[in-house]
DNA sequence: TCCATTGCCTACTGGGGAGTAAGACTACGT
DNA sequence: ACGTAGTCTTACTCCCCAGTAGGCAATGGA
């Protein structure tokens, strides 16, 4: 049996399915990421993981289910480097600092992860809004229950309808800081998170403490006209 | 909806280019909004404008133009609004409360304008992420130079790379609370400004007198382990 | 050595939708 | 009446790309 080895084989082959499904996922998350789910052709996630289309289609499935993969893969990892287990009796000032902190770190490592989760259409009636709508979700009721707890102590702890808008609002808040510092990448991941928890726990301080701000008397909100 | 009372019109028909250009401009945004760009069909966007595709070809060009001159149209809207003249010599914390009024009043009264702005991806390549840029951009500006000014009183007014991130988060932040607020449509347009308001003016005030958050000393943000 | 299994490929089909050719209908001026 | 200018339509073409049919090749057990 000759023993062809001219070279190092051009392409690899021949791999265990484990390995594969990885290789193209990784492909699929990058090619997704750059390009957005409608723009991304198969043919280019083949080509990019070193495969041919029928095997896409044998290991993953279809065009959907394959991106959904990757969101779950990629939310996975989201959720689980800014969910992971602290060191309890940490404050929620400082746990959520802390998540904070993880959380552009987790972005500055896993870029195109991120664009995957974030630059996708909202559009209702895609198949795969609901999963991309998860992450979210979970990462706001993180946040609304550290906001919840850091007022469980106050005379009056904040209730769901308080805690919930401002957690989306923060989570909003963090995704477009992303997108601001991906144009200015001369900052740290840590004082990114610096400046969200000042823009933020800041004020949730003085709200927590019945300080608020109200538009002053005369410059009137009704109706102007 | 075929009401064919054979009486004078079954469908407007010959109307002068002006009228035409409006309905398919009303059309497309409507269409555009609740499909996405990808999704949406010329087609559809024919047949709600009671129109045959060829017209819309010679009216408003191709897709990509029809959808660009869609996003010029409502992020005019959108800008003129927020950035509208308002009394001279309001301090910037109420323009900025009367500013995000507006915002969310404009939200409320114009949901498929918003949404078209709004939930497109922002994947870049595409012909049209230049125009969807340029509203928020424009916003951007708009509420760092209100945070500027109300800093140049303090010995130390804000410089813009203070005042951009802040501004870029704050309109992060807006948008992530009109989300919320679809889903819990039982808030007026001046709740949602006033939590917005709060959120991050209190926080504001704080930083601008030269408070600001930091870590706990010894719940050290290395390895958690 | 030969078969079976499984990884893997080239080369196709089919459909959806952007964009168009070529002509019909209406209104108005003369 | 008759042209002509501008509105409007039916009925296509054509391309891109998701998805597939059917066959080749390497490995491993007998």
């Amino acid at each position: 049996m000759e023993d062809h080895r001219d070279s190092e084989r051009p392409r690899s082959r021949r791999l265990p399915r484990e390995v594969r499904e990885r290789q193209i996922l990784d492909a699929a998350v990058e090619v997704f990421a750059k390009h957005g789910f409608h723009n991304a052709s198969m043919d280019e996630i083949a080509e990019t993981a070193s495969i041919s289309k029928p095997m896409l289609y044998a290991y993953l499935g279809a065009k959907d289910a394959l991106f959904i993969a990757c969101v779950r893969r990629e939310a996975a990892k989201l959720v689980e480097a800014i969910g992971a287990d602290i060191g309890t009796g940490l404050a929620p000032a400082d746990q959520l600092w802390h998540r904070l902190h993880m959380f552009f770190e987790y972005v500055q490592v896993n870029k195109a992860g991120w664009q995957l989760l974030h630059r996708q259409g909202d559009v209702p009636g895609e198949p795969y809004v609901q999963e991309l709508s998860e992450w979210r979700e979970r990462a706001t009721a993180l946040i609304a229950g550290l906001l919840a707890e850091a007022t469980t102590d106050q005379k009056q702890p904040m209730q769901p309808e308080q805690t919930e808008p401002f957690a989306a609002a923060l989570v909003g808040a963090g995704e477009a800081l992303v997108e601001w510092w991906f144009q200015h990448p001369d900052f740290t991941a840590e004082g990114m998170a610096m400046r969200l928890m000042n823009l933020l726990w800041l004020g949730f301080g003085e709200l927590v403490e019945g300080r608020s701000w109200f538009p002053s008397a005369k410059t009137e909100t009704s109706t102007p006209s």
